[in-house]
DNA sequence: ATTGAAAGACCTTGGCG
DNA sequence: CGCCAAGGTCTTTCAAT
């Protein structure tokens, strides 16, 4: 499982291209690069093709359209049967307000990134999805004052 | 500051296509909306004008590039200043092994998302950039056993 | 693997309802 | 605000290396 993939510099230097912004056209990669548009359209799609690359999404500002609200939740589930645990994480991930679960080792068992309206939204959130469930022993909140998310590729350029 | 901006539905669905894949053409999310691909345009260059739409990124498989370990970071500082605090929040989002960093109230001040080749390069970055500052009191390491990340509209679709 | 060339599709703007 | 039309640009394929 989790065959590696070998991919040379140019292969890393168009990822980490496309991870700032996936909206660059082929022919400014190409260009960036050292291709010619063609060969840089093959790598692509070969990229695509063996898995790695998975797609592209748009980041908004999610602030500026209402949701001025964001948490992470610690969440202690009860005895961890992981068909039990693995089905929960998908259902909490399917959630609209939820951006991302993480089932980790520790004093918690799920840390979960919710964006919401406002505080009433968040109540709601928890109580309905959380507290509803019998899985889920304590749900601790906290509160995000500040978040910077990262694109970049986790490796620096001077390491290839 | 925030100010609100107010989208009508047909801005909702443009966002929530371009959260899923940004790679949708203009032509491919006109027709989704009803639009002709001129109006559909203009309406992603004023979403864009207006700061809603800041831009894409590549989803990149990094389990099989290599990065076979990710954590969560908790940690603990000391006397909070929120300058030094703010700084330091951006240069540890500024390590290219850091996906995201959240600052948050209750038990952790910071929780941070990393993603590693393995042990040693976690144990490597916990030491370089945690243990090493006089700001940071305890670091609580947490290994990921399974993550979901939604890239979806926080909003069900129903909902507009 | 990489390239150049060609055809087709798309983006993008401007003028008009 | 939305639509049509036109020009310019880019994507995409393919034969050749």
């Amino acid at each position: 499982m989790a065959a590696e993939i070998d991919l040379d510099r140019t292969d890393f230097a168009i990822l980490r291209l496309l991870m700032k912004d996936a909206w660059l056209s082929n022919k400014q990669i190409a260009a960036a690069v050292g291709l010619a548009p063609s060969s840089c359209h093959e790598r692509i799609k070969s990229l695509r093709a063996r898995g790695v690359l998975l797609g592209a999404h748009a980041e908004v500002n999610l602030q500026a359209i209402g949701f001025a609200l964001e948490a992470v939740l610690f969440v202690q589930l009860g005895k961890l049967e992981i068909e039990v645990v693995d089905n929960f994480v998908s259902a909490t991930a399917a959630v609209p307000e939820v951006r991302g679960v993480f089932l980790v080792s520790g004093r918690a068992d799920l840390v979960v990134d919710v964006v919401v309206h406002d505080m009433e939204h968040l109540k709601a959130i928890i109580s309905q999805h959380f507290n509803r469930h019998a899985v889920v022993q304590r749900v601790e909140t906290s509160v995000v004052f500040n978040r910077k998310q990262q694109y970049g590729m986790p490796l620096a350029s001077s390491d290839m």
